[in-house]
DNA sequence: CCTACCGATCGGTAGG
DNA sequence: CCTACCGATCGGTAGG
């Protein structure tokens, strides 16, 4: 058996690699086409455009997010605890969906309106679960009550997006290692006044 | 007098602003000759190449966060202090270079390699003076001793790095409360275990 | 998925 | 800084 012919997914995966490489205007259906074998006209049988395939890495980004999300917050521990596994989920998504997450997080900004529109208030969803969390914290008195939500959440999320940038998964720092510095880190400047 | 000849300053800084907005590859030469009134191939006469003008964009990038932390560097104040004036300045680059500052973020990946590579030697000097002032506070027994100065740092520029995509600078939070917001939340973790 | 294209746009040059 | 271009490449279509 021969190698068989490419799926949407394929196509749509490969487009993840080049994009998060490359950029989306960084990359030609013709890139595209050459990473798949064959060539670029041959995309439209799979796709109606190049901006299509953009939306669908990204909104393939956006769920996986969501996804880790919504399993983290499954369970009923302390405010710490839960944060921890949004933290953990988070790390998993850019780990082992490096592409999307990076096309996600990068280049988003390259959709047109509709889509653009719709990727912007799954960001927002995403935020408000790490919002909410720390401010129960607060709330709870766990967390110090000097302590915006707001503007936490928006630099614990600086961090964890920024993973993607600098780190390296066969370098000394494992995963789980990964997970607990930024939970430490985090951690202590929500509890300590 | 009519509106003056450009200068190859006015044509960087232009190139800045759209690079910032719109990515290096989703900028072309005639975009640029829109923005500045005149034919895109005229653009030649200021810069040899497309990639000569990114050169431009972020070694002034480059030049304005290094010459922000040596300055930042001169007190000789205790390690959080030292850091407080390396996040003030950071911020500082920030919101008064925005587009150089974002060209430098996000688009240096697009530079080919001799200028890549100057790059990145420039990021990491300036990573060094963050952690060189972390591993001092560690050192001294100011910062907690479980501090890895080398991911402390690279804690520290993410929530830095990020400011760009999420301050709007005519919000309620002025420049000296983010800094200060920034301060305490990485002084906290530092310090405390 | 290929062949054979399309018009538009790209970065860039020659010669004023 | 303009005019007049260049070859290459772009996203995309028609018709198998």
């Amino acid at each position: 058996m021969v190698t068989a012919r490419n799926t949407r997914e394929d196509v749509i995966a490969a487009a993840g690699r080049l994009f998060a490489a490359r950029g989306y205007h960084g990359t030609s259906m013709r890139d595209l086409g050459r990473e798949l074998g064959l060539h670029g006209s041959s995309l439209y049988s799979h796709v109606t455009s190049k901006e299509d395939l953009l939306v669908a890495v990204v909104e393939r980004g956006a769920e996986r997010f969501e996804q880790s999300a919504e399993e983290a917050l499954g369970s009923s521990d302390a405010p710490a605890e839960r944060l921890r596994a949004l933290i953990a989920g988070h790390i998993d998504v850019v780990l082992d969906h490096t592409d999307e997450a990076k096309t996600f997080l990068d280049e988003a900004r390259s959709l047109e309106d509709p889509a653009r529109r719709h990727i912007r208030d799954a960001r927002n969803t995403y935020e408000k679960r790490f919002r909410a969390v720390i401010a129960d914290g607060v709330s709870s008195g766990e967390f110090a009550p000097e302590t915006d939500p707001k503007i936490a959440t928006i630099f614990v999320l600086s961090i964890l997006n920024a993973v993607e940038r600098w780190y390296d998964p066969d370098g000394e720092l494992d995963r789980a290692a990964l997970v607990d510095e930024i939970w430490q880190f985090a951690i202590t400047a929500l509890t300590s006044s």
